[in-house]
DNA sequence: AGCACGCCGACT
DNA sequence: GTCGGCGTGCTC
């Protein structure tokens, strides 16, 4: 009899692949175990176990595998479970969510290793340059790696030297697989042993009597571990006996103290006591209890809550009662509003209970919280995190929050798999029989749909914490302004009104520019031209502070011009204006405000957020300006005026959610203003102060705006009415991708009728040198997706295998946002 | 996804 | 003439 398994790769190909194990390793083996495989040539993969099963394959000849890396399952049944529903309903592969979903440091993959032939005797003229450099390398390293060769010899293609040198017995060449994980140790000291008998210890203490300094250590170790009663840590102890470690290591050495190493956790809560929860008000009183009479009847509760209504003790509330139960929390945030201010606040409402797991996080320390996670460790109780945590090996999972629920950053574009960690997060909680809470200030469509027609709970809390009134929103018409000259630069008199008296009364503004750099064009006053980035069909964007002129899409730069390139005239201007130029006329026009600025360009780096985040809250910054960073759940006390420099940009986007995202910025941007005592002023800067939108967020009617965009929905027959999958296509060849989308396209208005569009230019119809072109697929109400979904799969089959359409990628993107 | 094999330009 | 560029096909 023999055996097989069949694992999950973490490439995206559909099939799973089959190897053959021992009978003993079949025994042993579980699905949800990784395992190390040989996968091509060379290559050696971590797998992870679907089946143990004895059926032979018929087609070809199963490989053995290389070893097993667990000891137990580190994916449950029900995780699995999910992935699978996900590459399904997402149109991806398993072996893509598999890579999406685990850490890292859980994919070994195989390094190949250079090791030196002891037995090889050289005569010096055998060898070439090359050669002769990796051989001296060895000589003085035993083992090498293929990168360090590669720096040895100066150039990527290292192959042919090694099998040169492979052939001449010079050296060897082995696959290794390296755990990536190395736990975190901490080093402890205690006294040895055999100075635990009572007189020993006296001894100990008069031989010491002439080395006052190690004697002290001796005697503050004794009050360390009095106090704490647990180990104590060498650092603590050099800290506490103001000793130098080289005192602490002679005690070592004569054998009185011993040091020794402890696991510990990389992320350790490091946080005084506790806090209660605090007390609700009758509002959110309300609001709770109407949230638990909702689970009593749907699965999915939509807590719409103003700006600063208090929705997070709402939810802490929430928690406290699941995790009494026993049952974990997922509270999914989108990434950017992960920031250490609400993690602590968490905190101190739950203390080591709460795990943090998003990208910022370090591959061990991700590591460590999944094993949390994974054995319902009470420090996993509950999941703070971004998207990806809703593929976290929950066991025992109550409830999931996703809090902002209408940001579009939950959905994942690039790579696959391309999922809504919303709506994912409802399938989940669905099959751990757990209970999700949606909540927003400004829900998304889809979502108060679903609440209005029943199949979600909707919950209301329409009061600010503390009574606070909604912020005065304000539009001010920049077209009239102009025309008046009540312009200066970007600033509407009435904007720097508001800014002279917010300063005056020495409380903060923020400033909102959803473009970042200078200007996004720059353009010759003579003949028109326009700096065009050479790989993707967009303009440069003139960065000032670096002199450069940048693309955003592919990372392009060059040098400022100083006349124009087609025609050296150097009567040049810039159309459009970011957040620089805000910054830089801020400035100008008040030189004794500090200006602070927050976009992608000024957060780079683990804490760049926190550094501008602390500088604006420690009050370092009077006037900060930003990008839709600015928008998310951030706290700020002290922040009475919030400015909208242009609000047309954001309504002239291209796509039926237009209105929709402009409503919610808004509306969110104005939720930083007056969160306190006092009530909050915004300006929104327009062209079109009369338009709908405009109109409904200024007098934050979302209910209206809502009626408004669903009658459009339904009209047009976008979501929630219609569903949509787009289909991507992208070649440097724009002829041969032109006809290879036709095709498709054609192919698909043969299943599906009118309710293909396409294939149509995006607005950015190059990037990175290569053409794009989109075919959208409008699903309508009550015809099966599941069916539509396999018809798009078979055409997809025949398509790449028509010869002339080979290297024309194809990217499917379901509920594409 | 890698990584090999295979066919074409710019340089030791 | 080679080096090394990327297009294509396969991986249990």
């Amino acid at each position: 009899m023999c055996f097989f398994i069949d694992v999950i790769l973490p490439i995206p190909i559909e099939k799973l692949f089959t190897y053959k194990v021992s009978e003993k390793e079949a025994a042993y083996l579980k699905q949800g175990m990784r395992v190390a495989v040989p996968f091509g040539k060379k290559k050696i993969y971590t797998a992870l176990v679907f089946k143990v099963h004895n059926k032979v394959p018929e087609l070809y000849e199963a490989k053995e595998i290389d070893q097993i890396i667990d000891s137990f399952p580190i994916v449950s049944e029900t995780q699995l479970k999910h992935w699978f529903w996900l590459a399904d309903y997402y149109m991806c592969t398993i072996g893509d969510v598999f890579r999406a979903a685990v850490p890292s440091a859980f994919l070994l993959e195989s390094e190949t290793i250079i090791t030196r032939n002891n037995d090889f005797s050289l005569s010096e003229s055998e060898l070439k340059d090359d050669e002769w450099l990796v051989y001296e390398a060895l000589q003085h390293q035993a083992v090498l790696s293929v990168g360090e060769v590669g720096a040895i010899i100066g150039r990527k293609n290292i192959f042919p030297v090694l099998k040169s040198l492979l052939d001449k017995q010079v050296l060897y060449l082995k696959e290794e697989v390296y755990e990536q994980y190395k736990p975190k140790l901490m080093k402890y000291v205690r006294l040895a042993a055999k100075y635990s008998e009572d007189g020993k210890l006296e001894n100990l203490l008069n031989e010491l009597n002439r080395a006052p300094k190690q004697k002290e250590v001796i005697m503050n170790l004794f009050v360390l571990e009095a106090d704490l009663k647990k180990p104590v840590k060498v650092k603590d102890l050099e800290r506490k006996a103001r000793a130098s470690s080289g005192v602490i290591k002679s005690l070592e050495n004569k054998g009185v103290l011993e040091v020794y190493h402890l696991q510990v956790d990389r992320i350790q809560f490091e946080g005084k006591e506790t806090e209660s929860s605090k007390t609700l008000n009758e509002f959110q009183e309300k609001a709770l209890d109407d949230i638990k009479e909702g689970f009593r009847s749907h699965d999915v509760v939509l807590l719409h809550g103003v700006t600063s209504s208090g929705k997070t003790e709402v939810y802490v509330k929430l928690i406290e009662e699941t995790i009494a139960k026993g049952k974990q929390v997922l509270y999914l945030l989108p990434e950017i509003a992960l920031t250490t201010q609400l993690i602590r606040r968490l905190q101190n409402y739950f203390g080591e209970k709460v795990s943090v797991y998003h990208s910022k996080y370090s591959v061990n320390e991700r590591v460590e919280v999944w094993n949390h996670i994974l054995t319902n460790n009470s420090k996993s109780q509950i999941v703070l995190g971004a998207r990806s945590s809703v593929l976290l090996p929950f066991s025992e999972l109550g409830l999931i929050i996703v809090d902002e629920e209408h940001e579009t950053s939950f959905k994942q574009f690039d790579p696959a798999p391309r999922y809504h960690a919303r709506d994912a997060a409802v399938v989940l909680a669905m099959m751990h029989g757990a209970k999700t809470l949606l909540g927003s200030a400004t829900p998304g469509i889809e979502s108060y749909y679903n609440a209005r027609t029943g199949k979600y709970a909707l919950v209301e809390l329409n009061r600010r914490y503390g009574n606070v009134l909604m912020p005065d929103i304000e539009l001010v018409d920049i077209k009239e302004k102009h025309r008046k000259k009540r312009m200066n630069g970007h600033f509407s008199d009435r904007l720097m009104k508001e800014i002279e008296e917010t300063l005056s009364e020495g409380e903060q503004v923020i400033l909102f520019q959803n473009r970042r750099g200078f200007s996004p064009i720059v353009e010759c006053e003579t003949c028109g031209h326009s700096p065009q980035c050479p790989n993707c069909d967009v303009s440069l964007t003139y960065h000032q502070y670096r002199q450069q002129l940048r693309c955003h899409y592919c990372g392009y730069h060059m040098a400022e011009q100083k006349s124009c390139l087609a025609c050296g005239s150097t009567d040049l201007n810039t159309k459009g204006f970011g957040t620089e130029q805000i910054e830089v006329e801020l400035k100008s026009l008040y030189p004794e405000a500090k200006i602070g600025r927050m976009d992608s360009d000024t957060t780079r780096g683990k804490y760049g957020y926190e550094k501008i985040i602390n500088a604006f809250e420690g009050q370092e910054i009077d006037i900060l300006v930003g990008t839709q960073m600015l928008t998310k759940g951030l706290d700020f006390r002290n922040v009475t005026l919030v400015g909208i420099m242009n609000a047309d940009n954001l309504l002239n986007h291209p796509d039926f959610r237009a209105h929709e995202r402009s409503f919610q910025l808004i509306q969110q941007v104005a939720g930083r203003a007056g969160r306190t005592k006092k009530r909050g002023k915004v300006i929104v800067q327009t062209y079109n102060p009369y338009h709908q939108v405009l109109q409904q967020a200024s007098m934050h009617k979302y209910t209206d705006m809502f009626s408004d965009q669903i009658n459009e929905r339904q009209q047009y027959k976008y979501p929630p009415f219609y569903r949509l999958i787009k289909l991507t296509f992208k070649n440097k060849d724009y002829q041969k991708l032109q006809e290879a989308a036709s095709w498709f396209g054609n192919s698909l208005k043969n299943s599906f009728g009118s309710n293909v569009l396409g294939p149509e230019q995006p607005p950015i119809g190059r990037i990175r040198n290569e053409y794009i072109l989109n075919v959208l697929v409008k699903i309508p109400p009550k015809r099966s997706i599941k069916e539509i979904k396999v018809t798009i799969q078979r055409i997809k089959k025949s398509f790449e295998a028509i010869a002339q359409y080979k290297g024309v990628k194809v990217v499917l993107n379901v509920d594409n946002y």
